[in-house]
DNA sequence: ACAAAAGTGTTCAGCCTACACCCATGG
DNA sequence: CCATGGGTGTAGGCTGAACACTTTTGT
């Protein structure tokens, strides 16, 4: 489907009053970041909407897999943001004209829209992102140094740091933001990275021992001074 | 608004493809309820669409105290039910037949809808149930005890009742289900009912009274045999 | 007096915590 | 041979589990 024809008939194909979202979260050189999208001079989150014929979680998947290139990534659902004011018109009216493209009151991205959104943890070496029709480029965007986010996706990216935060404690889905192969080290420095606190080095390794779901691979090839750590990765379901 | 006219014109006042259902819990005679609501000859959930000037959260507690009367009630969301084939035209139509009124194709509830679902923890005894304009009837249904029920709702009410059972153990929102003022035992009893399974009392009551959340009032004026149990209510915030 | 209900106490095991210790490797 | 990094061990404390004890009250 072409640009224009999407702006004027998007909304026989799609639902439309409603959209996704997604965090999706790496982590590299020791820091969490996020996949944003730019365009002009604003930044904003991967998204999209709902096609008639696929499910909200299908859609999701859909276009996780577009913006990434990932087959079966992690995804959780964060949250709804449904305010009554959540349209955009002035946004796209400004952003059209910038680019110098014609914009029509009656486009149906004007639309007051209710967004779902979702959180993906991604290992940033896999990740092919691809940006959009409207993206000038991506970005992987640590946490800690946000750009000039658009529209209200800035409060979506930091509910979705903090939900990480929280989940972290109950699901045993941070491998997810390593490679297959991890060593223990590296895992416990990606724990105190999300959780923004020093954990016990000692009891880490235990825990997430004592939890059972790696398995302990040969140690790694080393080139630092220390012992080499062992290599594991998670434990595939019997 | 009547009902034809809501048939007609619904979708110019509300966003024309979500809803929302709410199971709403309530206790007694030591059992876990939820509201719901009869169509004929099958139940379903109280449930409501999203108005134009309103947010999603709005209508969630305006569905809510539609249903309930309750002016500052315990609300949760719940999770999104968003299959591509959940439109429901012949229902409506099987439906329409049945109490003699005229139905149309392209009334807008034949829609395609994503449902976003909530739960709320009622007090049974302060609740006074109203009916909508398709309701025959409604009744507190025992979990245990469901009747038929129509659409794809008894998914959401299962939905609701197992996430009961896993936020029990992290959030302390049980007393909604009770009155004001409570016993230990009474609290005991339907921590119990909820999670299914038996808790060792002497364990229980100091669980609880270490959070802090409630305080003690004088005891409790008795009939039964044995010694009375003291009151306790949420402490008010500070 | 007795049984039932409610509150509190006691013991033991297991887990969390905070280190200490040991081993491997590179400079 | 020593600094660094990584794996494991251990003593102390806290918390949870199971059950015992005591008090209160209706029958």
């Amino acid at each position: 489907m072409d640009v224009q024809q999407f702006l004027e008939q998007g909304n026989k194909h799609h639902l439309p009053n409603l959209s996704i979202d997604i965090v999706i979260i790496g982590y590299a050189q020791h820091d969490l970041k996020c996949l944003m999208l730019e365009m002009e001079d604003k930044w904003l989150l991967p998204g999209g909407y709902i096609r008639n014929e696929e499910s909200v979680n299908d859609a999701a998947l859909r276009i996780l897999k577009e913006r990434t290139g990932l087959e079966d990534p992690h995804l959780k659902f964060l949250s709804v943001f449904g305010h009554q004011n959540r349209f955009f018109s002035e946004e796209w009216k400004a952003f059209f004209a910038k680019i110098n493209l014609d914009w029509q009151s009656d486009y149906w991205i004007n639309n007051r829209f209710v967004t779902l959104t979702y959180y993906s943890l991604v290992n940033i070496e896999n990740t092919k992102p691809k940006v959009g029709n409207f993206d000038k480029s991506f970005a992987w965007m640590s946490f800690d140094k946000l750009p000039d986010i658009w529209l209200d996706h800035k409060e979506i990216v930091l509910e979705a740091r903090n939900r990480l935060k929280e989940d972290i404690k109950q699901e045993h889905s941070t491998h997810n933001l390593l490679a297959e192969k991890f060593t223990m080290p590296e895992l416990h420095r990606l724990h105190q990275n999300i959780l923004e606190e020093e954990l016990d080095r000692s009891r880490f390794q235990k825990k997430m021992l004592a939890t059972g779901l790696f398995e302990r691979l040969p140690k790694k090839q080393k080139e630092s001074p220390g012992s080499n750590p062992y290599q594991y990765r998670v434990k595939s379901v019997d």
